[in-house]
DNA sequence: ATGTTAATGTTAGTTATTTCACATATTTAT
DNA sequence: ATAAATATGTGAAATAACTAACATTAACAT
């Protein structure tokens, strides 16, 4: 019943009421929201059914009441904790990056093995890696963010899963399979651009 | 017949391929493709198919010409020069990423509007915004990442539409739309995250 | 030479996702 | 009250994406 990217979708929508509810309108149609997200309208009736999301037939979706429900589908109602693996250049991007805490994301820590990338005092601390374990457990994280090198990739992949972390969004190049302990989203930024330059190229001999 | 994810799917048989070749590898089988990928190996085979690829009803497929084709599908025989808009955070840990050049991908220049960050004389330089659009026209650039803070990305993005950009990478938290001018593909780092958060707190309570 | 095996290439079938179409409910107008 | 208008909610239909199955072909063994 629910499909895969239906979760990505319902963030679109989040977005896009917010920014609604901001110009002060307080209900909206399917079709407002398909119309600028290029879907059809049936679709987004569809995925607010899914979730329990339900309207009046005649008045539309009140925004405040979707946007609550969408929340709680989320699980917004807590905090997220998550750390960053790998602070380098796209690391340390990542874990001062603003825009990540009022979808209720904290990134509480980085963790690297280059001892003069420690810095323990800071806001966000820096820790050594060999911290890594004992700090998933204690604070119970269930989400890294993995922005290390491709060539320990792996082995920091397996060390997360058996230090207890439940879920990776790993932004190496290499492509990991999801397994019973851990989940992988893979961002692979690389084919992303390659994509692109494709299809922009394929439109040009068109 | 070439439908949505093929080609990312394609420069993930890439990967694997040249994998595959470094560990002295010469020919492969479509099995043994899907089973790393966790697809079926009739999909491999399609694909191939699809792109013109075709293997020996014995020996499976030539890994040096799957690859020299997928290169040739990419049209990789020239270098891709591309602009990073907003060298900020995230706009510099892109410019200066060093995975892209391998890809036959080569930031040519930022942009950015804060003069501060301008600084011309650099390997890759970083050029004040106003140079963007005769810069684009001039080295006949194509393809741009946008890294800009949110509140300019329309603004940006139209800039860059007029300047001649046919593709934009779109790092900032709005959807945008692809027009006949330009193909957008966002990456939304956040709901990447949101979702995979998700997942994870789903398994927890199944 | 002939049979056996092992892989491709391709068609048919399946599953997943999206859209269509319309009955149904609700508001507004008369 | 009744009718008209309008948007939801939903099963059926369509489309897209993927997989299973197998006929075909090439290599190898006997
Ligand atoms: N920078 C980008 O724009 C970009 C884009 C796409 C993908 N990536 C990928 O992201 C990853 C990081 O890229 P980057 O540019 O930030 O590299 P980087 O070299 O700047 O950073 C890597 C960091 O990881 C640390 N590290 C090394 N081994 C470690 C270990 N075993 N455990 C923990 N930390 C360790 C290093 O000390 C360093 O701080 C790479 O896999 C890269 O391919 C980066
Ligand atoms: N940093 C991250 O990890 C991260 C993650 C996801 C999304 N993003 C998005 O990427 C974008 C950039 O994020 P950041 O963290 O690098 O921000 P940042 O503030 O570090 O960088 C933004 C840069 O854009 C420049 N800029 C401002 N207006 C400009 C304009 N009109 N033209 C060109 N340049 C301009 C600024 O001078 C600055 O250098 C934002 O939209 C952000 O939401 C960032």
């Amino acid at each position: 019943m629910t499909n895969k990217g239906q979760i990505l979708r319902l963030l679109n929508y989040k977005n896009l009421l917010k920014h609604l509810q901001t110009l002060g309108f307080k209900k909206v149609f399917s079709d407002n929201i398909s119309d600028t997200l290029e879907i059809s309208s049936s679709l987004v009736r569809k995925d607010f059914g899914n979730f329990g999301i339900t309207g009046n037939r005649k008045g539309g979706y009140d925004i405040d009441s979707i946007l609550a429900k969408i929340d709680e589908i989320l699980g917004k109602d807590e905090i997220q904790k998550v750390i960053v693996v790998g602070t380098g250049r796209i690391g340390q991007a990542l874990m001062n990056y603003q825009g990540f805490i009022k979808e209720g994301i904290q990134i509480v820590a980085g963790f690297d093995n280059d001892f003069s990338k420690v810095s323990e005092g800071e806001d966000i601390p820096i820790l050594h890696l060999d911290k890594l374990p004992e700090f998933v457990k204690e604070k119970n994280i269930k989400i890294a963010i993995m922005c290390v090198p491709q060539l320990v990739a792996k082995h920091t992949l397996d060390m997360l899963a058996n230090s207890g972390v439940g879920g990776v969004l790993n932004f190496t190049p290499i492509k990991f399979q999801s397994s019973n302990e851990v989940t992988v989203n893979n961002i692979n930024i690389v084919h992303e651009l390659e994509n692109l330059i494709y299809i922009v190229n394929k439109q040009k001999t068109t």
